[in-house]
DNA sequence: TCCAATT
């Protein structure tokens, strides 16, 4: 079985050659790394290592830049903020960095964000490690997995050779079951062609089955290249003047709304319903948003409570708890301002009447009240 | 047989 396995390298090499056509996966979880997985300053032990600076990741699609400044400044005065995004295709790699002022608020935006659901995904938030090529390109991709195989014993396996920085077995979607691979990131790049070495073609303790390791694909780069491929192959390719690139960058923004439900500002599909409403006067339209009044928070509430209410039902810019200028507790009410209507009617009509602690909310659109009652 | 983890 050895050879067999060998075998099947060889062929999958030979069709990672051929096969350039275009895919399509956006079927992607949320993390399900186990244990913490943070990579601290204390852990790593070099007394360098940034204690302001924060990598986010699993972040959803379709969250900005600004998005993302706005959920982490709500924590504490941010430095610097960045969304690492394709350099082809401008699309969000979903994850970021956040770099703090104050080293108290990077601690409290792990303790506090770290974890968060927005729409389908789990963000991750843990210190960054000072950026080496040696931490690069340090994905495994790993199959032939015993069925029966935890993640847990998963990484005790791959523990040995490196300190592992996340793991996962993919699982079917309906069933549940393990599909027999995974993923295992090392710290470095070291540590996975070690583990390469050490447990390609090998049995797991108890296994009657050889495993495969190799390097992961690259996801970001998989998407440029299907995506260039698509493009390669339109009929004015051949004659890339002045009258063909805005066809192409028409092009490629077809492409990437059917592939990906993007919609680019080059796009004619970028003029959305919220766009085309703009100037008029609706309930808690406020023309970057719509804007949620909620009442009846706790004196102690802060910004985080908001984002962890409203962001799994979509794109959250904005909240802020109002707070009395003299005592700095929160006055019973605060705002939150979502970017799409369909997502903030169906976190209001989810969230309005919810028990919070003791009090139970009420949550509706803004009113544009210009005075007093 | 492939998840958006190093600016």
């Amino acid at each position: 079985t050895v050879f067999q396995c060998v075998k099947s390298q060889v062929i999958a090499a030979m069709e990672t050659q051929l096969s350039n056509g275009p895919t399509c996966n956006n079927t992607s979880n949320g993390p399900s790394t186990i244990s913490n997985n943070c990579s601290s300053p204390v852990e790593s032990g070099s007394i360098e290592d940034s204690k302001t600076n924060l990598i986010v990741n699993y972040l959803p699609q379709n969250m900005t830049q600004e998005e993302l400044k706005s959920l982490f400044g709500s924590i504490g005065e941010i430095e610097s903020c960045k969304l690492v995004r394709d350099k082809i295709t401008g699309q969000s790699l979903g994850y970021g960095f956040v770099n703090y002022v104050d080293p108290k608020d990077a601690e409290k935006a792990i303790n506090t964000l770290n974890g968060l659901r927005l729409q389908t995904k789990t963000i991750k938030v843990s210190y960054a490690r000072p950026s080496s090529a040696s931490i690069r390109d340090a994905n495994l991709y790993v199959s032939g997995l015993p069925k029966t195989m935890t993640q847990k014993e998963l990484e005790q396996l791959f523990s040995q050779y490196g300190r592992i920085i996340t793991s996962r077995i993919l699982v079917d979607q309906v069933t549940g079951v393990s599909r027999g691979v995974g993923f295992i990131r090392f710290d470095r790049r070291v540590e996975a062609e070690e583990a390469i070495k050490g447990l390609n073609c090998q049995k797991p303790p108890g296994a009657t089955e050889p495993i495969t390791v190799k390097f992961a694909n690259n996801p970001s780069q998989k998407t440029s290249q299907a995506l260039l491929s698509q493009l390669y192959q339109s009929p004015n390719r051949r004659y890339p003047g002045p009258l063909a690139q805005q066809a192409q960058r028409f092009r490629l923004d077809n492409l990437l709304n059917m592939a990906y439900g993007v919609k680019s500002r080059f796009s004619p599909m970028a003029i959305d319903g919220v766009t085309s409403l703009a100037g008029i006067n609706i309930p808690g339209h406020a023309g970057t948003g719509w804007c949620i009044f909620v009442y009846n928070l706790a004196p102690d509430a802060d910004e985080s409570i908001l984002w962890q209410m409203f962001g799994p039902f979509g794109a959250v810019t904005n909240v802020k708890v109002i707070r009395d200028f003299n005592t700095n507790k929160c006055k019973g009410f605060g705002f939150v301002t979502m970017t799409n209507y369909d997502e903030a009617a169906v976190a209001i009509a989810s969230l309005n009447g919810y028990r919070l602690g003791d009090r139970v909310l009420q949550v509706s659109f803004k009113t544009n009240k210009t005075h007093k009652a």
